[in-house]
DNA sequence: TTGAAAGCGATACCAC
DNA sequence: GTGGTATCGCTTTCAA
């Protein structure tokens, strides 16, 4: 026997009718007192009987009577579909949710693997967000965007590789980091060079930009860059450092620190001095590339702020004509240590 | 001078009366077409009208008022603080969320970052989840459940170390990782054991059950157990190894693989053996553990599926009297590799 | 200072 | 087959 008898299961849900009913004043007080409507003056011996009988019940509003009423809801919806991993990412999240929770939005992720664009954009809307920051996961068509706008949504936000149509779009311009990586290493003389290229889903959206900016900057130096796929195990880096030496490579940007790690290992487990015979360069700047040795080389990233992005989005929401920029999005810097 | 200049911010969001006037039919026609009703017939012409007339105004219906005409919701709520980090957590994170949908419900995440017990259950109650699955990263108490529960959720489950009264709480038992690790370090003839205790906040809820483990296990065979703060940083772990003979200890169990790492680098900096003088076990079986020299021992953790966790949501808002087990929750044995 | 009532958008019963 | 209409819970204008 459960400590609760299913007291709960049956009785019906308290509503501010009930609330009103037991404190024995009509429903408009009860939302005057419970919302602190400043217009009206309330007698403090009515606000306390409305108060406890509040309290009695478990009252708590119905946010979607409410929103209904009000005609809008300060909901942020983000989307998202696989859920980032590492700690750049997960920080800028933390920081974004706590910085729009400031301001008073209900900051709600919406799970939405396996949706595709237009499909997505409807279960979005029929939400009614004021504002939807979407993360590149999943991928937004204008006619999204737009269904989302028609929705009410006043602001449509996308950080990612990509440019989209329609929404305010974030391009966070991933191709900087390859060509930050490929930069150093052709400083420090290297002209044939490896970029990994993760096979794991979802995450070409980062690598392929990585890698057009790893050819643009080899191609302003004459070096080459050879596109080496790699799965995340320990299989996939070994049968990869087995057929180094005909790849005739001297140096590899290796997509993150994670798969540099990764690589590095196979190399060395393959007698392939790094960064003598090769060098090997890393991004993110996570802890572990500092613990490596050779200490890892690695182009440290810096996000735009979530709270940055907070304001953009409450500005966005309080003068839907204007649309302020954020250039300094994110930089990227090579970090240069001893395995380069 | 924008694409779309401005002509959504001014246009009212079409509603199903607008489909309606446009198709020149009634608004219960508009729903029954669109919602494929089966108890009624409409003619076909009428369906292709009512279809193409909200197809073209970018009709989305209004969840908030279709919940509160229905009086319930299908949404389930995640409650997150901190983004989860670490494959375990965010794959079973992604299974669950693909899991429910297939089920027909809408995954919301809300971030909690900074909301406490009973603030919290009063934000997530406004929105009448019918159930709510919460991590323990924010701490309920019986008196949150309780108002969740009387908002109308039919399944509180919490899965976390500790146990939640009133809620269906899945106990995963952390302690059984710690046991298990040092229960392989005695059995390898360690008697003196460190064990790391993160300082990043958030982890204690794991630390604690799990060095209360291996308080356990030690108790049974006479080791020693020494706690070991440590924060996820270089100067701490170098710290930390600079005293680490006057530490007498002849083995560690790191909280997890990448304390591990950390750990280990700064003994080997400071010319301690590894396993020699001193064994390293860590915890969740990482890629990186296999990476390392010597290869990191482990923990190896099985976290019930998210399918199986879905399925159990269902069962439970289907059927709120009974309140089915599951009890193999999470298993945790130790994997030995070179560092032990 | 308080109450009555309209209305937000969608649905489902009951007539026609 | 299709159309009126009451209803869900809440806020807010207007009257008392």
């Amino acid at each position: 026997m459960s400590q609760t008898p299913k007291q709960s299961a049956e009785r019906p849900v308290p509503t501010s009718a009930d609330v009103a009913r037991l404190a024995g004043v009509s429903r408009a007080t009860v939302s005057y007192v419970l919302n602190n409507t400043s217009a009206v003056r309330i007698s403090e011996p009515t606000r306390r009987r409305v108060r406890e009988a509040a309290e009695e019940l478990g009252y708590v509003p119905h946010a979607a009577a409410r929103s209904l009423r009000a005609g809008h809801t300060r909901m942020v919806l983000l989307p998202t579909a696989h859920v980032p991993v590492g700690p750049l990412y997960s920080q800028f999240f933390n920081e974004l949710q706590w910085a729009l929770r400031r301001l008073d939005y209900t900051v709600v992720q919406y799970g939405s693997l396996g949706l595709e664009g237009d499909e997505a954009a409807r279960a979005w809307a029929e939400l009614r967000p004021v504002a939807v920051v979407s993360f590149g996961e999943v991928a937004l068509t204008r006619h999204s965007v737009d269904v989302l706008k028609r929705s009410g949504a006043k602001a449509v936000i996308t950080l990612g590789p990509r440019r989209v149509e329609g929404a305010h779009s974030l391009v966070m311009d991933q191709s900087e980091i390859g060509s930050c990586a490929v930069s150093h290493l052709v400083a420090r003389g290297r002209r044939a060079i490896g970029v990994v290229m993760p096979e794991q889903p979802g995450l070409e959206l980062f690598s392929e930009p990585r890698l057009e900016g790893a050819r643009r900057a080899a191609s302003v130096t004459g070096a080459r860059i050879e596109p080496l796929p790699l799965s995340y195990d320990e299989e996939s880096a070994a049968a990869l450092a087995a057929r180094w030496r005909e790849l005739e490579l001297d140096a590899v940007y290796a997509y993150n620190d994670e798969h540099a790690q990764l690589l590095m290992r196979a190399l060395q487990d393959a007698d392939i001095d790094v960064p003598g015979a090769t060098a090997v360069i890393g991004a993110d700047d996570l802890l572990l590339g500092r613990l490596l040795r050779p200490r890892l080389s690695t182009v440290h990233i810096d996000m735009v702020t979530g709270r940055r992005l907070a304001e953009l989005v409450d500005g966005m929401v309080r003068e839907p004509g204007d649309e302020p920029e954020i250039h300094d999005l994110m930089g990227a810097r090579a970090v240069h240590r001893e395995s380069s």
